[in-house]
This record gives structure tokens, sequence and C-alpha cells, in this order.
DNA sequence: GTGGATGAG
DNA sequence: CGCTCATCCAC
């Protein structure tokens, strides 16, 4: 615990030069409402450790000063921080990385293989590369743990502000939570402004030391020493990174895996801010602190302009400092990338960025891939790969909640390329039926069919299968007995949705299912527990649609063995049948319940789970809806805010009001 | 809605 | 690097 130094002292406050804040009551409103134009607002951003390899420490049981990386084939796909300070990195190749590291313990990732009907830490698995694919589903369970528990950690108050931004991060919008904090700590502000205007100022804070911890701060300009006084930004800075901190332990004691944050104003400066000092630090950037901040950095490093939008301002410009790029005029800035992106270029390298977090968690599409090495050259190889993207995609469905009918994607789509061409031809799920491993692989060699009728399709250096456009299913939670069904565009459940029993068939409706909704993972509950799926592509029994063939339930302890890298045997086959038709296996509880309680189970679930809703974010609609990035902030004559576009082209950027 | 491209991690 | 995911754009 290297803590550095608080940056900001008392100041005696005698005769200040302001007596006020510079702030309003109308910001302080702002704030509550999570404004993205609140010039107080609080974003953090959690960032994991060098993610892969802390799963995989935990999951071995590895002492956290060993070096350790992950390996994928011939190459390292994570390193963790003791192999990084013998100067390893993703990029080098595995000869090398022993040479520099001899003790380094390189584990492989978790592969699928033709035959078998799981995903498996194998032993051969790097040297299997013509009959593997890669899963990243031990990573995609351990990410929904953390996000778990950082819901958890938070307050409930629906909607929760929390954006899962990649399998190791997420955004936060803290600025409500903070709001409450504040006005607890500070009754001061709580009552209404003088002469009820809300624009009058607030009072300034109290002179006392901010006691910033552990935090890293980031340094001050030195012009900016002068203005020295803490303000309420400062105040709200602090409590984020109070916040945070919390979040920070909850996932360490509970989970063990440490990370890396930034608290700032937006999302740029606290995604930046995160990357600021790791591992397992967080970072403070403070408005203040923002310029001085950003003049240190490439502007390629900010979010959008990593790629060729970054080079054609690069070579417009002739500079990658974002320092110099600050001369230059608004107008200069649009002649060269357009309107819309100009306007957001020059926002954002002052650290300005209105997008919000949008408190989505669940995931749109998912996709199966491999590249070929040796180019594949028939159907026949095609269909064997497309057979383990299947498998793959369908047990990454079941975690979704797609045999409850919880989630449902709308479209299959497949990729192939051939030299440097890469085409794609998509297919509509069939609704009314339900999913299961035998439809999906028919639309998938549908679709192949679809892409090698014209033209040369071989040899074929990549395929890739993804389903998308999901859909909600049922998400309302009334009814005695926990009955719910879905009709195609129904969103929500009334009454008349509802039915008696549980089965009404009619042929457009999914197989009824009891509900079933667990917080947003049913899956956390396991430690790298495998996902299932039964291998073979028959219909599972109509009524049995909540049971997945049973797990190997040794190692379920809730916690990891640090004693079993590799799995596992599995339930015979048999056995399995016999199990399911007198028990069915619950999801949630991880467990097998015995039919005969099947019912009183399910309604204590039901009864249990009316909690959490991540669904419809009623928003903070006075500014912006869902999704929509784009906020004017009318400081001074307003100037529009708006996503970058595409490969230098600009996009219209949506305008909404502000305060002010 | 479809297919390609860009971008991030 | 190889694999996943998201978003945007022209059609």
């Amino acid at each position: 615990m290297s803590s550095s130094q608080p940056f900001i002292t008392s100041s005696p406050i005698v005769a200040g030069p302001r007596r006020k804040s510079k702030f309003t009551f109308k910001h302080l409103s702002l704030l509550s409402q999570s404004s993205t134009s609140c010039p107080l607002r609080v974003v953090a951003h959690i960032d994991l450790d060098a993610f892969y390899a802390q799963c995989e420490m935990i999951r071995l049981g590895v002492a956290e000063d060993q070096p350790l990386a992950v390996q994928q084939w011939q190459g390292l796909i994570a390193v963790n921080y003791p192999a990084r300070s013998f100067g390893l990195n993703r990029f080098i190749a595995i000869p090398e990385a022993k040479k520099l590291c001899p003790q380094l313990i390189m584990q492989h990732v978790a592969t699928w293989r033709e035959g078998d009907d799981k995903w498996a830490y194998r032993p051969d698995s790097s040297k299997s590369i013509n009959t593997d694919k890669v899963s990243l589903d031990p990573y995609r369970l351990q990410s929904r743990r953390i996000l778990a528990v950082i819901k958890e950690t938070l307050p409930p108050a629906p909607p929760q502000k929390v954006e899962k931004a990649g399998i190791d991060e997420v955004f936060i919008d803290l600025s409500e939570h903070v709001h409450s904090i504040l006005l607890e700590r500070y009754p001061e502000l709580a009552g209404p402004p003088p002469y009820d205007d809300p624009l009058e100022n607030l009072p300034q804070p109290p002179s006392t030391v901010l006691d910033w911890k552990a935090d890293a701060l980031v340094d001050l300009d030195s012009s900016q020493t002068e203005d020295d006084d803490p303000d309420w930004d400062d105040i709200v800075m602090l409590i984020g990174s109070e916040i945070v901190r919390d979040v920070r332990k909850a996932i360490r004691e509970k989970l063990k895996y440490t990370c890396s944050a930034g608290i700032a104003r937006n999302k740029m400066m606290a995604k930046l801010g995160s990357g600021y000092k790791k591992p397992n630090s967080q970072t403070v950037v403070r408005n203040r602190a923002v310029q001085h901040f950003l003049s240190d950095f490439k502007f390629t490093k900010i979010r959008n302009l990593g790629g060729k939008l970054g080079e054609q301002v690069v070579s417009a410009f002739g500079t990658d400092q974002l320092t110099e790029l600050l001369t230059v005029s608004l107008d200069q800035l649009k002649a060269k990338v357009g309107d819309d992106t100009g306007t957001w270029l020059y926002g954002v390298i002052r650290g300005e960025d209105t997008s919000e977090i949008s408190p989505r968690t669940q995931i749109k599409s998912m996709l199966s891939a491999k590249s070929f090495r040796p180019s594949i050259n028939s159907i026949d190889q095609a269909e064997k790969w497309l057979r383990i993207f299947v498998a793959d995609i369908y047990a990454r469905l079941v975690e979704e909640g797609v045999v409850e009918n919880k989630r449902r994607p709308k479209t299959m789509n497949l990729h192939h390329r051939q030299g440097g061409q890469t085409r794609s031809k998509q297919l509509p799920i069939p609704s009314g039926r339900r999913i299961d491993e035998g439809s999906l692989f028919d639309l998938a060699k549908t679709l192949l069919g679809q892409v090698i009728v014209d033209g040369r399709a071989w040899p074929c250096a990549n395929l890739s299968l993804s389903v998308g456009g999901f859909e909600d299913g049922v998400t309302g939670n009334r009814g005695i007995g926990g009955f719910l069904v879905r009709g195609d565009e129904a969103k929500t459940v009334n009454s008349a949705q509802r039915l008696q029993n549980g089965h009404d068939s009619t042929d457009e409706e999914f197989a009824p299912r009891k509900r079933r909704k667990v917080a947003d993972d049913p899956n956390i509950r396991r430690f790298f527990s495998k996902s299932e799926s039964t291998g073979e592509y028959e219909d599972f029994d109509e009524d049995s649609g909540l049971q997945t063939p049973e797990h190997n339930d040794a190692t379920d302890s809730g916690h990891q063995q640090s004693s079993k890298p590799e799995q596992d045997g599995r339930p015979k086959e048999q056995e399995l049948h016999q199990q399911q038709l007198e028990t069915y296996f619950c999801k949630a509880c991880q467990r097998s319940i015995p039919r005969s309680e099947e019912a009183e189970h399910q309604d204590w679930h039901f009864a249990k789970d009316l909690e959490n809703e991540d669904r419809h974010q009623t928003g903070s609609d006075t500014i912006a809806r869902p999704n929509s990035n784009s906020v004017v902030r009318s400081k001074r004559g307003g100037s529009g805010t708006m996503r970058p576009g595409r490969g230098g082209k600009p996009q219209t950027g949506q305008k909404k009001l502000a305060f002010s």
C-alpha cells in the first residue's frame, strides 16, 4: 500500500476569493438524475487485472506472486503481473517466454473437441489445433460472478447503472448514489435553494482535508495550483472513490480477484484513469486535473481514435500528440473529418464526454469461430466444425436462459473467409419452436450451402457462426403459480397473457415455461462449472425444458477446488437419462430437484426473485435515451457532442437539450 | 433487414 | 495473436 499523498489539503479559509461554490443547486439536481451533462457527474471504470490469467490462477490455486500466462495454441493471450516483471507480454513467443522466465506457468485455455460434448481443460490442447476450438466459457462465467458481486455491492435501486464494456471491464455511473451520500453527509445541501432559485450557487464545501486514502491522484497542472480550495466536484469524486474502493474490496474478498479502477467525470476519463496505475489500484481524475492528465497522451489512445479515424487525424495534422491538437480550431477539425466527427473530436481531446452508461449487462449476440491453419477444403470438414460451433453456442444459449425462454435469438449468421474475401449469410431462427442443437445445426448447414453455392468457397481460412437479435423473454412476474408464457412480441406480461396452468400450446407459442428468473445469471453459482449440452441432437422432452443433463457434482463446493484443474468424468449417458426422469436440474440452485418437489421449488424461486429487473430502464429521460450517446452541452453557445463516425465518415449526432 | 467494415479488448 | 463482441453504414 504505497499510499500517495493527498493532493488537496486544507486551506484555512480566511477570506477566500470565493465564498460560494461554483456549482449550483441545479447541478446538484442533475447529479441526482445522473444527467450526462452534470458537471458533478461521477463515473467509474473497473478493469480486472490480467483477467484470464487471474482466472487461471484462482482456478488452479496458484500463488499470487507466481508468474503465469494463459496460452492459446502457440501464443500467449494473457500474462499476469508477476510474469510481466520478467519482460513478458502477450506477443512474445513461447520459447522466448520460457527463456526469460523459466518458472513461468503456462495454462492453455479450455477447448471444445470434436466428439466431445463439453469444453474442457486438456493436457494436449496446444497440440490439437486441428481438432479443437478454444472456449472462453470459463472466463465468461467468472465475469458473471464478478458482475453479480458488483451489483450486489451497489444500492439495489433499479436501474443500476452498470454497463458491461467487455468480459473484464465495466462502467458504473455513480452519480445518483454519490448524490444521496452527499446529502447525508452535508445536510446543508439538502434544503431548497435560497430564493428557490436553482441557479443559486451552492455554499462552499467545508475546507477539511480530503482524505484520498490509497488512491492515486492524477497530478495537477502547475498552472492550476492556485485554485486550491476543494469544491463539490472534488468531494463527489472522493465519495465515488470510496464507493469504488468498497466494490473492489467486495470483489477481492468474495472472489479473490484484483482490479484497477478509474473515477472521473465521464467514461473516457474514467477509462484512462483505470489504466493509470495497475494492478490493484484506483485512480481519481479530478476535473481540475483533466487537462494535465490528457496532455500526456497520444490522442490515438482515446477510444475510437485507435484505428483508421485516428490515422486520418494524425495524417491531417501531422501529429499524434493530443496537446498539439488543442491548438486546432473547431472549424479546422470539421474540415478534415467532417462536422460531426470534428465536433466530437474537439470535445473529447478536452476531456468532454457525455456518453451514457447504458445499464446493459446482457449480450446481444454470440459467436463461435475458428481460423483454419491449413485451410479446409470440403463441406465435410466445414460441417464438422459447424457441429462444434453449434455445441458451443447452444451451451451458451442455455446459460442465457434460452431453454427457459428467458431470452431468445432471432437470427443465425455464418461467415466464411476465403483469401481476402469474407462472405456471410443469415437466416431467421424459426419462431414458435424450441431451439435445440438439432435445429441450430440444420440452420447452420443451410447457411453453409448458401455461402458456398456461387464462386469458389475453398480453401476456406475461417468460419464463424453466430446468433443474434436476442429478444427478452418474459420479464413479468405476476401470477400465483408462476406460470408465464410469452408471445412473439410480448415484452411484458399482463393477466391476459398469463395462463392458468402452464400448458397452453398454440403453435405460435413457445412451450410455456415456468418462470425461473434468477437475478441475472443462473450460472454464477458454480465455480467453473461446465456448461452443458447434450452432444446429441435429440429433442428434450417437451415438459422438461428446465432440466439439463446433470453435472458432475463432485466439484461443487461453491468454490474452486484448487486441486482439480482438470475435469472430471461426467455421468454416463444411461445414468443421465434415468436421472432426468426422476429429477429436474434447477440451474438456479445448481442441483437436482426431485420431480415431486418441482412445483413447490419453482414457486419458491418465483417468490424469491422479485427484485432485480435489469430490463426496462426508465432512463434519465430528461436528457437522453439509452443508447443515445449524444447530448448537447450548452455551456456557452452550446455545441453538440456526437459520436465519431466510422471510417472517417461522420454520422449524424442527435441533439438533446441540456441545462444552464 | 443484409452484408461489410471498423474498433475494442 | 486469435477470438469475441458491438456498432455503424450503404444497400
